[in-house]
DNA sequence: ATCACTTATAGTCACAATGACCCTAAGTCA
DNA sequence: TGACTTAGGGTCATTGTGACTATAAGTGAT
């Protein structure tokens, strides 16, 4: 039995620039699959909780902290690995900017873009995928974007997050209209400034984030 | 390693006589928690999927083969059970009337009403509580009261099942104008006769059902 | 037969949320 | 100074929703 988990992060696309998901996979040092990238993960410790296991993982083999870490889904389909069967309970988690630095990068860890993954070892790319559609889900009600964003943020940040996961585009304004009707978002009165333009409002989350120890809560409307 | 399930079904309240939310338990033939109501389940044999055991286990202990049955969650606190770590993997049910029926039950085999439990084995209460969570949750966007219900229903009988789960009253006209516009729910030439007013028009579902081996899927809104 | 009773079912109206669109504000850059 | 770009405020038509009214069509009692 094994714990893996799923780490979305943004960074700008190397071609528009634009805000695009990125995640860590690390490198098979052992057979099956030996070479090939994988998600991050080992063997459940029999003495931590669920939770605890995927972030001490995490943190062991990427060096990653994230303070949104929530599970995912425990797959255990009798052909997942080769030999015997497997069942492995996946995390997912978000990290922010500041968050992602921390990464211990090397030869066999690094950031890959989410939308364009090669194969992966064992039924990794069908996790990550079933990872994204419940992320684009998730965004569609509740208020998650904000953990993929520092500290603070402009609403034009928001809504480029919302673009880049939805794979969408959306209307400036309404956007700004609904994000303001929201809870949990303050304004500051601080602007970011050093744009070629008007300089925007720089806001804040101001709401929960979703604890390790408890179970999944309900997302309030957009 | 474990499997277990809740499962819900509707049966009339002995005191209102409206149709609410029951489950199926057995009881503890073995230490720990010995002559407790639990969940059923049991341990994962080697040589299935989750949800194969899940399936399994559930006919061999209760006689039931429910149609509905999706992934709940994963439950690997460390003090869950005496003595040792247990990791549960746990699914839930949704059973038609005519499911329902299959029961075996006995003198370790009941059905008890979801909103008043006793105090139940190992932290089977929380995981209850949990699925009646999922379940609400899902009753909001999604088309899932009909796997509740039998083949044909009137949409009153729909509006019943949402007014017990979300313990709350509808009004009928404004449900029944939902109902009608959401797809996968088609209108029979049939009427239900017998009651003592006017006969209401028996409805069909026709949407597809959360298929096992599959993962879940997006829930189009109600 | 007729009437009281109950729920089914259709429709109306006011209001809130939404998408499409426009206009002015306020910076930067040439 | 003016061109350019995004911020941010607003309008308008359409749609969805909750509250409510009115009629339809059965049953059971008189």
């Amino acid at each position: 039995m094994a714990i893996s988990t799923v780490i979305f992060g943004l960074r700008p696309s190397e071609s528009s620039g634009r805000p695009t998901l990125w995640l860590p996979l690390v490198r098979r040092i052992r057979q099956p699959y030996l070479g090939q990238w994988a998600l991050p993960g080992g063997p459940l410790a029999p003495s931590e909780s669920l939770q605890d296991a995927a972030s001490r993982n995490l943190l062991e083999t990427t060096g990653l902290a994230p303070r949104y870490l929530e599970q995912l889904y425990a797959f255990g389909g009798l052909h997942r690995s080769v030999g015997r069967r497997l069942v492995s309970i996946v995390y997912w988690a978000l990290v922010q900017p500041d968050e992602a630095e921390l990464t211990r990068e090397s030869e066999n860890v690094r950031w890959f873009r989410a939308d364009r993954l090669e194969r992966l070892a064992f039924d990794h790319n069908d996790i990550v995928e079933y990872a994204l559609w419940r992320l684009r889900n998730k965004m569609e009600y509740g208020s998650i974007a904000y953990h993929l964003l520092g500290e603070r943020f402009t609403l034009a940040q928001v809504r480029e997050v919302y673009e880049a996961v939805l794979d969408k585009q959306l209307d400036p304004a309404n956007f700004r209209r609904q994000l303001r009707a929201t809870p949990h978002i303050e304004a500051t009165d601080e602007y970011l400034t050093g744009t070629r333009h008007r300089p925007p409002r720089l806001y804040r989350y101001a709401g929960p984030v979703p604890d390790g120890t408890r179970q999944p809560q309900p997302v309030q409307a957009p």
